[in-house]
DNA sequence: TAGCAAACCGAACGGTCGTGCGGTAATCTT
DNA sequence: AAGATTACCGCACGACCGTTCGGTTTGCTA
């Protein structure tokens, strides 16, 4: 089927596009503009501009999972995966090539965060699930030993996540100079703290 | 000059609109329909768009202050004016009657880190500022001997933001049972920190 | 009270949007 | 090789976009 590899093209590009100006801000002309072909040819893959955007947010997930957890999953169990995947998180929103505006997902999370549907309701479901699995590895590391065993798992999946889009936010946005020493110190911290007895529930 | 007081009127639906809906999703025609007058009626007002985003984005960075900042410099300097702020902010995101739509500045940051402009460049000033402001209320506590003579307050100034973008996201994204805890948690422990030798430079 | 500036309107412009249709060319199935 | 399915195209639609313009009403000033 040739179609199938013109639709990963296809979103691969709109991705790109989506990550710079935002999820509803993309137009199926200019996607089609760029990817070199007519907008009704593109149009047709997806059956409405709402499956498109759902289908970019899918790619943008894959690609996610499998740039910062898939990796970390070849490191053992406990501190050393906690470890690589903030090193993974970190340079995914530092910004492959792939995307120009900063991570997608946390984009569109504010993008969409009033407006209800069946986009807003996806976003927040892969939402739950990130934070889902940095629990889920929060936990293995105190199953290892490597945590306190008080240590509030899902209070310590929000810090770490606040402290990414700290990050992101002073990054981007700001392009501030100490972004990079605040989010690495800050995340040591937080490792340090949870093998002690603090961030207890 | 009876022009005054429908452009105040403007601007406050125009926000509420923003706020929902992102600084570049709204149209003149549907803020006109709101506000109940005609499209060209309104877009005389302002010379173009752009003038409209900017001059909402600064009614709503008045706002802010005049929420946040100007009520709790009523407190003394110190610990109780950090807390009468990080309060204030936390019930400006909780959402008055004025945001259906969560905080609009956190909402144009992520919106618009990626595409250069004079709406970025005046959001970005507005937000240094913010910071700017945060760190030199932190300076005063720091004077006043609340806080450990060490204390990096531009790298406290980053933690207080990113516990605030955190909570932003779990309460306006994810609907979290436990955001309001987290947050409130989170700065307790930041300001005991700051006592003791930690977050020091 | 005359005159003037500003507020506001309706209509229209060129443009882009998402979407649908009919037709052609390529590909797959049998 | 015949037939069915699919990819893709050009074109056109109605709707809405930001912006402009000429004309009417309103309120202030002299």
């Amino acid at each position: 089927m040739r179609g199938a590899r013109s639709r990963a093209e296809i979103l691969k590009i709109a991705m790109r596009l989506a990550s710079r100006e935002g999820l509803e801000a993309i137009s199926i002309g200019r996607i089609a503009e760029k990817v070199g072909m007519s907008k009704s040819g593109l149009f047709g893959h997806f059956k409405s501009k709402e499956n498109l955007q759902r289908e970019i947010l899918e790619t943008v997930a894959d690609r996610f999972a499998k740039r910062v957890f898939v990796p970390a999953m070849k490191e053992p169990r406990g501190l050393p995966r906690l470890k690589a995947i903030h090193q993974n998180w970190i340079r995914w929103i530092q910004g492959s090539q792939d995307f120009p505006g900063g991570c997608p997902l946390i984009a569109a999370a504010s993008e969409l965060d009033d407006q209800p549907g069946l986009i807003k309701d996806y976003l927040k479901e892969k939402q739950l699930l990130l934070i889902h699995n940095l629990q889920k590895a929060a936990q293995l590391t105190k199953d290892e030993g490597h945590f306190h065993a008080d240590v509030d798992v899902e209070r310590l999946g929000w810090y770490w996540y606040s402290l990414i889009l700290g990050y992101h936010h002073y990054k981007r946005l700001l392009n501030h100079p100490r972004a990079d020493e605040f989010a690495e110190h800050a995340f040591d911290e937080l490792l340090q703290r949870c093998q002690k007895k603090e961030l207890s529930s």
